[in-house]
DNA sequence: AATTTACGAATGGTTAAACCATTAGCAGTT
DNA sequence: AACTGCTAATGGTTTAACCATTCGTAAATT
């Protein structure tokens, strides 16, 4: 008949008051909270749970504690670290696996490419082309560029999620591309073959959001991470 | 020339030291950890020290506390629930439209129809099956039955997505979902043709899913959300 | 005998006051 | 002008005690 009372433990009511603060806009990034001493006044608790409500309130990445006379908490612009922190816990728990991380790619690496093509300025354009000359050069430097080749194809693929302008995208890309690339580097056979494949579908790619060409765009991503990835399964099987 | 030293936190070493033992195996989920008392000797430090340890790795996700006798510190398996509330909270602060959640809808709503035509068995089928005659019930109730019918549509969307067997696109559909939910609530007007349409349509996908045809559920999930998102752009613009 | 009640013990939750460690700014010195 | 050392404010940690919750068990009741 009726309802469960909540019985919220101190810290988590901190916690939230303050989380909610920070949601709302009242509590604005770059501003600082008030000292413990001060704010365990406010909130009629003790400093240690204070504390850990920070703890807390750190650990989701929404403030940062610093030492020292003019430290304290410091209200954070929200990103995606410790979102990627969490995909990187689920990785290594074999909870996601290397197949999950591609297949989840493939889904997202033709929408991408075709809101970029519909989005990208001159000079979005002009930085994908600047990207391409590098990632160029690291190839004819042989077996020793291929590292650099790798982050430089990386780069073309964040810099064409930015150019989607959907934060979704970007956060999420983020953090997968953070996390496959610990597998690429330990059990990927790279060859010369492949990274000139994986360079011709860059360039098409640029060549379509350059152009403005969306679907062309998407398909040619697609493709391309169909490929790769269809090269990652027999390697790995 | 030399490298900084790393001054660790006390807390911070002890969250470390436990999440390593539990990523490594030697402590495994449903064990539990030592009463407070206990683990404050075994790491040398204070049972304030100590709690603010177990508060960041109960916020990881990776233990859960309990109260009581028979209480303690319970190593978790590891999940993706406190993924799907951090991408919660960078939606809910970056003020992420109802057109960035709906874009990237449309990136993933396709590749999860291919891949749960590739994979789901029967009882899958069964089961989407039982959710159309339920949204199909909701629709004949008329206007009162609408919200019933969002929310099946809804389960039906994710019962795909599980069926796609891959943690990402579960994880991250979820948090998707259940956000743009309350946007769908708030300001989208439905109306009865809107609602017959995508019942047609999610009828199709059920039909492709069914008979493995994964090209084809993805075209027409992609077609079903695109279509929708332009209905959706028209009314709000 | 079965059920209910009351209590004890173990565990997490919270408090209080003190002291340690770090750091920015200032005052004095060179 | 540059260096040095002090001061004060802030977070980091410790200690010891008590409160709150919960499970098992023993006693009381039916």
């Amino acid at each position: 008949m009726f309802k469960q009372v909540k019985q919220n433990k101190a810290y988590q009511d901190v916690v939230e008051q303050i989380q909610e603060a920070i949601m709302e806009g009242t509590l604005k990034p770059g501003s600082m909270l008030p000292a413990e001493r001060e704010l365990k006044e406010q909130f009629g608790i003790s400093r240690g749970t204070l504390r850990e409500a920070l703890r807390v309130l750190e650990q989701k990445g929404l403030i940062e504690i610093r030492t020292g006379v003019a430290g304290g908490s410091i209200i954070r612009e929200v990103n995606s670290e410790k979102l990627s922190e969490n995909l990187g816990l689920l990785i290594r728990n074999r909870a996601v696996s290397l197949r999950d991380l591609a297949e989840f790619r493939e889904g997202m690496e033709g929408g991408v490419a075709a809101l970029a093509a519909q989005r990208a300025g001159e000079q979005d354009i002009a930085s994908l082309q600047g990207l391409l000359a590098v990632a160029q050069g690291h190839l004819k430097e042989g077996r020793k560029g291929w590292d650099a080749f790798v982050r430089t194809d990386e780069q073309i693929h964040m810099a064409l999620a930015r150019m989607s302008g959907n934060p979704l995208f970007i956060t999420v890309l983020t953090s997968v591309y953070h996390n496959i690339h610990t597998y690429y580097e330990n059990y990927l056979p790279w060859n010369k073959e492949l990274l000139q494949e994986n360079f011709t579908d860059l360039c098409n790619i640029v060549a379509a959001v350059s152009a403005g060409e969306a679907e062309r765009a998407r398909e040619i991503a697609l493709g391309h991470v169909r490929r790769f990835n269809a090269y990652m399964e027999e390697k790995q099987a």
